[in-house]
DNA sequence: AAAATATTTTCCATTGTATGGAAAGGTATA
DNA sequence: TATACCTTTCCATACAATGGAAAATATTTT
């Protein structure tokens, strides 16, 4: 029997969910644990966690008998960061809005059909924004995924949705073509898009695209807060003021709206 | 045949390998030339990838048909930044030594045996400094190295000698324990470390070492530039520079010096 | 201090899984 | 259209990954 094709290598796959594990618990963990976690066998355990090491990719603490994760993978993660290096540029746009809105403000890319949170001011880490759950979400159920999906051709949109479905996650998210291309209608309209609780209930989220040199959409920006405090009356406001910051990250990074 | 002992789990050690390749490549690569730069076939390195990918560890570009390094690793890489989290609090004092000294100011940690230099104040990304080759440097040839070997118990020192041996990198490298234990008396008695083309011929670099709060070096910082521009008359007083800084440094993250 | 318990690390035969050649399926270039 | 190059899939084979068990360590209990 060969090489499954619904996760690849086995150990491989079983390596990268250790180095997942690990990142998970910063205060380290040990052999057993880890074991207990995977599913995996102690021994084979032990043996990828020495193979990560050997590379780099996680270190072993003998002191405490922790294991953590290695620079080899700050490094290669950093090449990612590189690759999406708006985000430096990006910070001052997110401290005024945070400091303009009073409320958290977001920089989001779409990945893997889904929202990726990279960047997030309020804590001012950047590195401690992406990790925290919450930070993948399904692109119809998110400001900043739809303000995304709004630059996307219909023909695109109807494609995407039927391939990843809508996978709602409240009450208030889009579960059918139909109104979530009214919703999309309505973005192109008024540049911003709002997040009416359809990804967390309580919370609401407006965002806007910026785009990349290439005339494509680079990533979205939003400001995220509690749906009593981001009321009706304040949206319209708030969503120019998203949409400006969004015009002018665009225009820092050389970027061009697509035209149409 | 079982696993070798030297590599661990082939198939993990390849992934990783080429991960590493695909961090080094921030264009994209083709998986053709993967393979010619890893020396595996084709048909191993595309499988690999896919399985790095079905991981989010790797992202392929259709369009291009490139593949890149994926969100994951920067999601795991971020758990190490988080752990050596005091890289943020350090730029000021860093961006303060290179504006001083107009030379360039780097932070380091020593990392299995070697000086790995984590940011570096020059670029300002923080993620840009670590990736380039001669971030990692055998300790005894680096003044980041030293500075934090000094702190280290005599005995200690000769068993880290003993086990990773000098590895000389210039005709100036220590490469005996009677004169780098000249150095070190040295280093303790002037609070700073100077390395002088000890690592790259025309390259000196002055450091001094931030304490942790258990007592431990935490990492240290350095000021490097031209042998030609750091001279014999300005040494003393960049060196109380630098040694100041890190006094400042260790004490905003809570650190205290090692009685005696 | 000694015994008991828990955890890490090594060993090894067995089997399942990773492997690379080859062929099929695509996409640019001539 | 034909040619060349590249990506992707397939498959029999052999080799490398596996997990149980034992050895070596560390930690806790008596």
């Amino acid at each position: 029997m060969g090489t499954q094709t619904t996760e690849g290598v086995q150990s491989v796959a079983r390596a990268l969910g250790l180095l997942k594990i690990l990142s998970r618990h910063d205060e380290g963990v040990r052999v057993s644990d880890m074991a207990r976690e995977s599913g995996l066998a102690v021994s084979t355990t032990h043996r990828l966690l020495t193979t990560l090491e050997l590379q780099g990719f996680a270190q072993f603490d003998p002191e405490r008998a922790l294991w953590h994760v290695g620079r080899e993978a700050f490094a290669v993660g950093a090449a990612f960061g590189r690759r999406h290096n708006f985000v430096a540029p990006a910070l001052p746009y997110l401290r005024r809005l945070r400091d303009v809105t009073r409320e958290t403000a977001n920089l989001g890319i779409l990945d893997n059909d889904e929202l990726v949170t990279i960047s997030q001011v309020e804590s001012r880490e950047i590195m401690r924004a992406i990790s925290p759950p919450g930070g993948r979400v399904p692109a119809f159920c998110s400001g900043m995924g739809k303000a995304i999906l709004a630059t996307w051709e219909d023909a695109d949109i109807a494609a995407f949705a039927a391939r990843t479905g809508f996978r709602p996650q409240t009450g208030h998210s889009h579960r059918g073509l139909e109104t979530a291309m009214a919703d999309i209608a309505r973005i192109r309209e008024r540049g911003f898009a709002l997040d009416d609780e359809e990804h967390v209930t309580g919370l609401r989220c407006v965002a806007a695209v910026v785009w990349s040199p290439q005339g494509e959409a680079a990533c979205a920006i939003s400001v995220s807060g509690l749906a009593a405090r981001l009321q009706d009356d304040r949206i319209g406001a708030i969503g120019e003021t998203v949409a400006r910051a969004a015009a002018e990250l665009t225009a820092k990074l050389g970027g061009v709206a697509a035209p149409g």
